[in-house]
DNA sequence: CATGCCCGATCGATCGATCGATCGGGAACG
DNA sequence: CGTTCCCGATCGATCGATCGATCGGGCATG
């Protein structure tokens, strides 16, 4: 069961990634929680408090593992980062969607503080390309625009993927690593260690909570 | 200036796109359109009746688009389709948005008359991949991931290209071609023809109109 | 030309419902 | 007794949508 604080937590990530923040009411939050829109109040601030916090969790998680990420090669870390990026958003589908989609959702303010995050975890994957690209190991010929593709093409995995369907995740980690560096050009496909990510995403995620 | 209802139309693209469906009242609405609440109710249907007008259109400008594509090689077809779909993405930048983002949005009767109209689009696409893995033109050993890796990432355009910024239309049709081929592996690059997709794209526009 | 009628366009006022949020108090536990 | 957990009742604001009424310009009739 966990505390009720994260069955709280639970609810409104499901809930935000099914029907949006704007889409879901304090009402529909309780009644997925168990609980009464006024016991809400005890266990979280506003709604938009609540938004910010599930964002800001999703998104150190992936800050820490990625700085945390093995290998010296642009080759390497391009590979780990789409792993790493690919495996979280295949597992933590609806809270990756809710870090994605609702940023607009956010006041000016609050919306900072998340930007910041995420421009932090996206200058990991712009310094494993441009380095790529100086030591002539990527012959992309716009490193800015290459990030920009490969990110979003690595984050619609959560819009898409169906943990039970017919394509097992290490192999989907494996696909994703090769059109990456096949898009990114000239590079050989370094040997993929998916279950060591995996075992990075799990520890980053336990040491957490 | 154009008509009322295309008035009314434009400011439900802009804020749609900008706070998103549930994000978006009646009221701002008839403000950005310059009409109180009660006339809008004169040019629309419900709410929801103006968001689904919008995505038909959209996407039946793109399917109509995407079908007088020109190019017999697998190469060549999934060259226009990325240069289509880029430009229109880069160009339509608010209202793609808004198909691609507010689907969830959408009453499952009205949703499933939409979903119909991408499923017809994206065949577009399978079909020219699935072709060129039979002939060997592309080397990808996962085709239908590939088409939903290289969707996300084209689509991804709409979401940070800026138009007055310092990467001129044409360059980054030409890029996302190079990425996408590269993605797909072992494929020479087509020669681009820009310019023609982007008469395509205004002359499907303008016969809508 | 003048008159009377019609109708698209528009709005202020208001509907019932729901929104996010708060309050005071009861129940359980130490 | 105090603290934690919880809820029914309720707040003012806003939601999407509808109402009756008004205005003005075509248009047919005499």
């Amino acid at each position: 069961m966990g505390t009720t604080e994260q069955r709280v937590r639970r609810a409104a990530i499901e809930l935000f990634a099914e029907r949006g923040f704007h889409g879901t009411g304090i009402r529909d939050l309780a009644e997925r929680a168990g609980l009464s829109s006024a016991t809400l109040y005890h266990y979280m601030g506003t709604k938009e408090d609540l938004l910010v916090s599930i964002m800001r969790e999703s998104l150190t998680r992936l800050v820490t593992a990625g700085e945390r990420l093995p290998g010296a090669s642009p080759q390497e870390r391009v590979a780990g980062l789409v792993q790493l990026h690919v495996l979280t958003h295949a597992v933590q589908q609806e809270e990756t969607r809710v870090v994605d989609d609702e940023m607009r959702s956010l006041t000016p303010a609050r919306r900072a503080e998340v930007v910041a995050l995420r421009d932090r975890y996206e200058a990991l994957w712009q310094s494993a390309i441009d380095d790529g690209c100086s030591v002539g190991a990527f012959t992309v010929s716009a490193p800015r625009v290459a990030r920009l593709a490969l990110l979003e093409m690595c984050s619609g995995v959560a819009r898409w993927y169906a943990p039970d369907g017919p394509i097992p995740l290490p192999e989907l980690a494996v696909r994703y690593t090769e059109m990456a560096l096949g898009l990114l050009g000239g590079a050989e496909v370094p040997p993929a260690d998916v279950a060591g990510i995996r075992v990075l995403v799990d520890t980053v995620w336990a040491s957490q909570n």
